[in-house]
DNA sequence: TGGAATCTTGATGAAATCTTGATACCCCCG
DNA sequence: CGGGGGTATCAAGATTTCATCAAGATTCCA
């Protein structure tokens, strides 16, 4: 899931509105509003929110009818909000795709709580796609696991080492200048530390080169910066 | 999705048993039933349901905890009904891995139109993977029955011990860093108690390493965390 | 209610990592 | 041939992070 999941209303009462906004802005969600059905359709395929809130109530069209046109194309999950309490009304926003449904007035903390659920629907319905690997010659480094091989063989890294290593990586086959490199790996502050790389760069040569004198991945640009070779 | 899915209730007041049992195997479903939070537990790893429907007021223990452990190894949909309406219930239910709350009483339409989304999110998931059972080296981890073995030895792992070990399970071959290790085991709010981890890993390491001071399972990533080798 | 198991917390030494200074190197240019 | 800027390498503290032990709390269960 991303860091900061998107949240689509579609909701067309501003009060209810301006108080969903704020609750799950509040909250670090990422809001996407429509007051209209038609908008709503037409936002989603666009901004792809995480979640859809939806008030059955809207003025231009059925609730029921925004569920199942979603539906057609999309599984992304829907809670529907409404003042409807009738058992036949849920089960038809039910069965035409909704995923929950909450009854008006409803409280912020169940709210929350079925949303959380919403968002554990969503990411494990899209299992990630593998982990993105980097790989160029014997040298492989998998940054989401934070496992680096050689030549098949585990290399341990330090922290230090493994920032360095992966500002690298995910700009193989440009050349970084040295400010950029101080500037990822050890904040901002530390522009003029020139030394700090020169040491971890040997070390990286160290443990991933076979002759760190005569590196072939890691490429010093002599009065620029480093480059980590893209192919070989 | 089979052609007669099955359900799994636990449910301890005979009433509501029959009157469950009554409407959902009219409705075609495979009913599994148990009256008690643990005969619950021993029977979902062998019978698979594709749906537990979980009442929270068991005689043996509480709803929420049959919930946590059930989801220590399975994300079988799992709806929750309960005489209980309070929002801080409903939300404990829900965030420790609940997927819908419905309180007493219910109308049976509505039951049963949860249900299909119940399956409808079931058959969305991926595949079962045969049982969860995790193993590498002389170590051998089977999440379903809480039992850890090593060299076929049996070994009794606290709570505590065993639920950090789960985690590290669930994601072998990754470094799992503090935060997360602290987060899954001890609460969103624990977060700097590293102190925590340092105390249960090392009797982890007396429990299922042979020489704790160098460990072939469960290794340091210093300066990050944690990982538990995905293979030897 | 008593005893056992488990959890929390502090203290201490060991290990890994980071920082820093010293020194040798290499290559280009005059 | 010699100087100088930029670079590579080594290694000794300083600092951070870890492992380990053990003594109270607390919880659990009979």
């Amino acid at each position: 899931m991303n860091p900061n999941p998107t949240i689509l209303i579609i909701e067309d009462e501003p009060p209810l509105q301006k108080f969903l906004r704020l609750t799950l802005s509040t909250q670090g969600y990422n809001v996407l509003e429509a007051a209209r059905g038609d908008d709503g359709l037409k936002q989603a395929p666009t901004a792809k929110p995480d979640v859809i809130i939806l008030d059955l109530g809207l003025p231009d069209m059925d609730g029921v009818e925004v569920t199942r046109r979603l539906r057609e194309w999309s599984a992304v999950p829907i809670i529907i909000i409404s003042a409807r309490g009738k058992e036949q009304d849920k089960v038809a926003a039910l069965d035409a795709g909704a995923d929950d449904y909450l009854t008006k007035p409803f409280s912020v903390g169940e709210l929350l709580a079925r949303l959380r659920v919403a968002f554990r629907h969503a990411s494990a319905a899209n299992p990630q796609t593998g982990d993105p690997i980097f790989q160029v010659g014997g040298l492989r480094v998998d940054l989401s696991r934070r496992e680096v091989t050689i030549d098949g063989k585990a290399i341990h890294l330090t922290p230090n080492e493994f920032r360095l290593l992966s500002v690298l990586v995910k700009n193989a086959g440009k050349v970084l200048t040295h400010r950029q490199l101080l500037r990822e790996v050890w904040g901002p502050q530390s522009n003029e530390e020139t030394h700090y790389l020169r040491v971890y760069m040997n070390q990286l040569r160290q443990k991933l080169e076979s002759d760190s004198a005569r590196p072939i991945y890691l490429l010093t640009e002599s009065g620029v910066g480093y480059r980590l070779v893209s192919e070989i």
